[in-house]
DNA sequence: GCGGAACATTAACCTATGTTATGGCCCCCG
DNA sequence: CGGGGGCCATAACATAGGTTAATGTTCCGC
């Protein structure tokens, strides 16, 4: 897929991330690079935004791992998804009131921030970013739909095979993986509230998966042992990822819409 | 809310739910109606989409209920929403390769469908038709994730009681529920698959609630008696669905563009 | 008005997963 | 170098929810 130039300029992730949707032009990269001029470190386990919070800036976060969880009132908890590098956290936030959720960081992380009011001027004066930016939002919201089927009808072997194989995918595309190991900074208690399970069960299920020789761990490094067969005890369909696609449909569409605008409107009956 | 005006011209549902978030001039309105322009109706039990098909056109669905779902290859399936009207299908359609989800009717429908490249067209012509399509993506991600968690952590008799919140909530502000009774097309093999339970523990936990006198029951009437004690029982916390908001915030926010556009420039320390 | 399909209801029984508890390891801090 | 906190590991036991199966009900086509 997409390979990262080594760290070199308009080489942050979530430039990468939207050139593997549409190639960027100068002046898109400028206004990518410039939202990102803004840069803060934080530690792990700090709160980047919090449930229920009024909405302030909007941020990217470059390196590093984080969650996206929500909590209920008793403090049972759900993580709902692994925000790597080139993810946006807050996108909406001149939108919506309060957030719904939180995010928080699993390791030091690296985030660059903004006024939200950026996101409209980009909506105004780049339309492909914001195309770009809707798809990107539209597979976060498939992969959310995906830990769904999990966690309504997949058993707990199914679900830790399934997640283990999401990650190695995702990381694979940023190149944060390598034939099969990864490092994975994520404690059972977390997996536990993204897979709903307990601790316990998590640990045991993960023993099973050991024993059976499809994965090794070692502290936080995670071995994927046998790829084909854990995708299919996780019943792995990448569909979900949509990370086989034409390069640059979104391009293409761009660029058809010139043509087809005259057919379409021609073919008004009124 | 707002109240829909009696179907006259522009009143058309997703007319209506964008207009809740910008309010919308004469030629963003003309788009919206030409877009709704090709209606066709199915029946019930119809595929609007099919899991795993190559994209194709685009609808909003105008009328009746659908769901959109998911299935594993051994037939176990996973409800991910109710398409209510002025939700829109596969509209990222021209982005993603095949369809990741199905979505089938609960009851006949009309659906109005247009080629997707309208939705690029929408991208470079009507930014803030775009930011309002993307706040209310952003939305349905945020029913998906507040379902995430009641799978993953909330018990059967709290999803069912939340289920049944959040439908009440979503159908009163389309004036599709008079105090607290609504029709509900869904038979409880498809609330066992929106929820992650068996048919037969959904048959048992409506009984408690009908039992409790927190809901009446009779064929597709579904009466709630008690919508506080019920979402307490849910633990039913509406800001997921941000529904309470500064009226305008997009239009507010479009404007202060203007105004703000030179202020964030200057502060560039360049 | 009869037969059958689709759906709802309930009971009896079973199992995947949760809970509680204990011990071990590692690492950091004093 | 000793102690405590965080995390992992395992065992014993408890239960929410799944499965199977049998019976009702409603409605629709003929």
């Amino acid at each position: 897929m997409v390979r990262a130039p080594a760290g070199k300029a308009p080489g942050s992730p979530l430039w990468l991330k939207l050139s593997s949707y549409v190639t960027l032009t100068r002046d898109e990269t400028a206004f990518l690079l410039e939202l990102e001029r803004c840069v803060a470190r934080q530690p792990a386990r700090a709160d980047l935004l919090r449930q229920g919070d009024r909405y302030g800036e909007a941020s990217v976060l470059r390196d590093g791992w984080a969650i996206r969880h929500k909590a209920l009132p008793d403090g049972r908890r759900q993580v709902v998804n692994f925000v790597l590098p080139g993810d946006i956290i807050g996108i909406y936030s001149n939108l919506f009131e309060c957030a719904d959720h939180s995010v928080t960081t699993l390791t030091p992380v690296e985030v660059a921030s903004f006024p939200p009011e950026r996101i409209v001027a980009l909506f105004r004066g780049f339309p492909r970013l914001a195309a770009a930016l809707a798809w990107s939002g539209a597979r976060e919201e498939a992969m959310v739909a995906e830990r769904l089927l999990s966690l309504g009808r997949r058993t707990a072997l199914e679900r830790v095979a399934h997640l283990i194989v999401e990650l190695l995918r995702r990381l694979s595309v940023v190149n944060m993986a390598q034939d099969g190991h990864f490092t994975l900074p994520v404690t059972q208690e977390i997996m536990a509230d993204a897979l709903g399970l307990s601790i316990v069960h998590v640990n045991r299920t993960l023993r099973r998966l050991r024993d059976s020789g499809l994965v090794e761990v070692s502290g936080q490094r995670l071995t994927v042992k046998d790829v084909s067969q854990l995708a299919v005890v996780g019943q792995f369909d990448e569909l979900y990822l949509h990370l086989i696609r034409a390069p640059d449909q979104l391009e293409r569409a761009f660029s058809d819409h010139q043509a087809k605008r005259r057919t379409i409107l021609s073919t008004d009956p009124t």
